[in-house]
DNA sequence: GGGGAAAATAGAACGCGTTCTAGTGCTGAC
DNA sequence: GTCAGCACTAGAACGCGTTCTATTTTCCCC
């Protein structure tokens, strides 16, 4: 009876908690659009996505783990629209801030949502240390691709060090102390300063 | 009768509320020292101040604002300290590696307390940007201290840039995705890549 | 087709940050 | 002296993240 009446991939009943999970996630983006992380509220995301609270809870086992996973889910889609129009810039460094640059233009189409999900990322719940890294590692890969090829002793050092920045960078723009501008400023700078004008 | 049985500087009700803001913010830390973020309990600050609960809120409107001033004195102690005994390293890269690796241990020395306190920095709550710009004005001293001297291009910018890993790689210790080598050999990293080896 | 585990539901309950209320005492102005 | 104002106190109350309880539904195995 299982695989008989369906041809799919899974069970019925599979496809129905994944369609949960994503309605829980889904709602919580679109309440962060509009408010933020406080507007992100357990009962609200619950009512939305049309499940108990028990089962948010038992999905995802608090409000930062469901912000991750909606963050793990925008950054991988930042990191395809990357993919597909790679970065202008002749060297290293303008490719770098190229990205840094438009990655900050898609966040602040959206500022609220950016804003809950990367409080999500600082917040220090225990045991979300892995889905963090997860995170890591994505904006880790966009930064390597944009800096591919260039001639420099320690790319490695780098991507780790403009991730650094990256990060600390959003933190404070959420904690409102930079403004846009000013986080375009310290990323090209950060990216000029590791890569060097002119640098392959 | 001010000032005549009293030659202090302030009026004796004034000494009474700075002691009682005193002991407020001693009472965080001794919490925040042993248990952390989650340790330091509003209500628990007020009676071990010996404060009401509204007392607390009228100084410090959130724990937030209370934990930063806590923070604010925890980095002037660490700036003086800096001052003290100036960093060894014959070059700038050195110099700002040793720092960096010092404050790393100093504060590696009462985990719960910092781990708290950086929560407290990289909350969003609003109406805090002045103090945290505050904080990171000193943290950029003792960096600048550091690197005073180096011939380089740009020193505010990997001033800046510094200050940002330098936060970045806290929080993701606080997060638990990193440890202190790791912290450590991150910072050397990114001091090395920005002031080079041999620099000045 | 009956029993049992897994997952979902509705909703109460708890903890802690924060706010509010009512009352007290001190101080400085008139 | 008394009145206004301000800082403080004690404690109730509220909001939201989180946990818990009781019940129902669904699926799977025999």
């Amino acid at each position: 009876m299982t695989g008989a009446a369906h041809p799919d991939t899974r069970s019925e009943r599979d496809q129905e908690t994944a369609a949960r999970r994503a309605r829980m996630v889904a709602a919580a983006v679109e309440l962060a659009v509009n408010g933020g992380y406080e507007a992100v509220q357990m009962r609200d995301v619950a009512a939305r996505a049309e499940v108990a609270l028990g089962t948010l809870y038992r999905h995802y086992p608090s409000k930062d783990h469901l912000l991750l996973a909606a963050l793990a889910e925008q950054a991988e889609t930042l990191r395809e629209r990357m993919a597909e129009r790679p970065p202008d810039g002749v060297d290293a460094a303008g490719r770098t801030a190229d990205v840094l640059h438009r990655a900050t233009r898609a966040l602040a189409r959206r500022p609220d949502l950016i804003a809950a999900l990367v409080i999500a990322l600082t917040s220090p719940e225990g045991d979300t240390a892995p889905h963090k890294h997860e995170i890591e590692t994505i904006l880790r890969g966009i930064i390597t691709t944009a800096i591919a090829g260039a001639d420099i002793a320690d790319p490695d050092g780098v991507v780790r060090t403009l991730g650094y920045v990256w990060l600390a960078v959003l933190t404070a723009w959420v904690g409102g102390t930079l403004d846009t501008a000013q986080m375009d400023l310290d990323l090209t700078t950060a990216a000029r300063l590791l890569l060097g004008p002119g640098v392959e």
